[in-house]
DNA sequence: AGAATAACTTGAATACTATTCATATCGGCA
DNA sequence: TGCCGATATGAATAGTATTCAAGTTATTCT
């Protein structure tokens, strides 16, 4: 017989178009998920899925069972937020700092969806920037600060939101434009464009750079459009996460590159104070994030 | 964590009003329920019911969850319509037949419940009653007969319906009026009303009159409140489903007694032709016979 | 063409947890 | 006080969802 768990997983089917990914969201191993769909298949006599090489693709039936878990699944939530509201004092505030730049991109809608789910909440988001966000929030001045910055002590919970791939930004005719990958020491002698914080909040500065013992140039900018302008006008080379630069890429206005074999990657946390960690808006507000951005940034992984 | 067998169980629960009653529609034990809505209770921190000598009431939570489960098992119920059309062809005719004559008072409800889910197949009410209505099945005439009784063969499935009681009607100031219950004895010498079927069909007679040897003076009539007038006129008394009669002995327009110590039940069933039965409009119409007479008709019981 | 990769499928073993059984408890009423 | 009609509770059970470990299939790379 269905039950929500059908549709949890239907609707994550749904959002990566794979079982293996998820899987993960649903906390759940690929094979469950394959179980699971058979046997409503089985269920129901009829296909859900055209099974590809390359993921699963809905037939109309899956179609109108993932309409369901759409609806459903909101109206759940709905309820059990006005549970919520009914089993104690939802009303708070919502004080944002943010430790990367970048971040404003997807910032803006996840408040949007935000507020219209906790009317009774107030978010802000705090203007500036701040050498360490952390610090706000033990003044007492920020209740949530994104970043990749983890807390020391057990005050602070840091709730897991992606992993981004940070690549490195060239002008359209750089020289290393022919290289797939840029290590280290090919950048020696280029100037680093990068927001004004300091070297070690610079993920390529702390973990590729200094390591290998290469020191660069330094510019600074507040914006990312302007980073990117000094970039495509040769004044130095920027290091941006991934879907900050993708829609310059396409416009051919400069060119990206994977930093080292892997890549160079960067997690990003929301830090609260365990207090206020239990609290079901900010659970709801990390969650908006997650599916957002997973939704909307390409080449990001959920943690 | 929530799933739609509470959201099943929370709508039994709101139907009856009592845990045991519930448990039955779900195909529960009573401790299943009390475990599912307390672990539920648990679940959110917030309690759904307060619990009183005499069932449950919904409390403010408790009720949001039960809008919850209304709209959500509606979607549900829905979407599973909309995947059987997808599965297969669902047109058809439902030509329906009646045994008992006072079924019409529910059955127009019912129908246009139907129509408005199942606009695709074609229901119709058989005018006139027949003495043998299962021959209108075996003659290919009719696709579903409302009665009380049962198909002999392998080709006929009975699904059941509910079971009524069938009370002694009488004019206001009858002899018997003192008497909480009717016997066999009590009715020697009066004029039983009854609808123009043969004595074999009349419970009253074949269960009660018979067996003690009783042979009563008959007058028939085809319309339930022609055969109240006609007892109120004090030409003779009936007997009739509970149901029937409530209007008017809550109007005093007659009165209505118990037969026997146990009261006299009949238990009504849809028979359809086997192939049939697994189409699943015949399914869905009778689930709201079922429902909305639940709902509708006091002192029913649900088979 | 062959190997490697990236998916999903399948069947049996396992672990979990919902349900039952049997009994206790509660509240109202005569 | 005792009984009736309810629900609650704890331990045992049964049922089934999930995992584990291969197995398949399609696609891509060399």
């Amino acid at each position: 017989m269905l039950e929500l768990r059908h549709l949890r997983s239907l609707a994550a089917i749904a959002e990566t178009g794979k079982l293996v990914q998820a899987a993960g969201r649903v906390h759940l191993t690929q094979s469950a998920l394959s179980h699971q769909m058979r046997a409503l298949e089985a269920h129901y006599g009829i296909l859900l899925f055209q099974r590809t090489g390359a993921g699963l693709r809905f037939t109309p039936a899956g179609q109108r069972l993932l309409q369901l878990a759409r609806v459903t699944l909101e109206a759940v939530a709905g309820a059990e937020r006005d549970l919520a509201r009914l089993q104690g004092d939802t009303r708070g505030d919502l004080r944002i700092a943010l430790e990367c730049h970048t971040c404003f991109d997807w910032l803006m809608p996840v408040m949007d969806e935000f507020r219209g789910r906790w009317p009774e909440v107030e978010v802000d988001l705090l203007a500036g920037f701040h050498s360490d966000p952390l610090e706000l929030l033990k003044g007492g001045r920020a209740e949530l600060v994104i970043g990749s910055q983890k807390p020391r002590g057990r005050d602070y919970v840091a709730l897991p939101l992606f992993r981004f791939e940070i690549l490195a930004v060239l002008p359209l005719e750089h020289r290393l434009r022919g290289k797939r990958r840029i290590e280290a020491a090919d950048l020696k002698g280029e100037t680093l464009i990068t927001y004004p914080v300091p070297e070690e909040r610079i993920d390529l500065i702390r973990q590729v750079l200094k390591p290998a013992g290469i020191r660069l140039a330094r510019r600074t900018s507040e914006l990312t459009v302007a980073i990117l302008q000094l970039v495509a006008s040769r004044r130095g080379i920027a290091a941006l996460p991934n879907w900050g630069v993708r829609n310059y890429v396409d416009l051919d206005y400069v060119i990206a590159r994977r930093i080292g074999a892997r890549g160079l990657w960067s997690d990003l946390h929301a830090v609260v104070p365990r207090a206020l960690a239990g609290r079901p808006y900010v659970g709801e507000f990390v969650d908006i994030i997650r599916s957002k951005c997973a939704a909307g940034l390409p080449g990001i992984e959920l943690l």
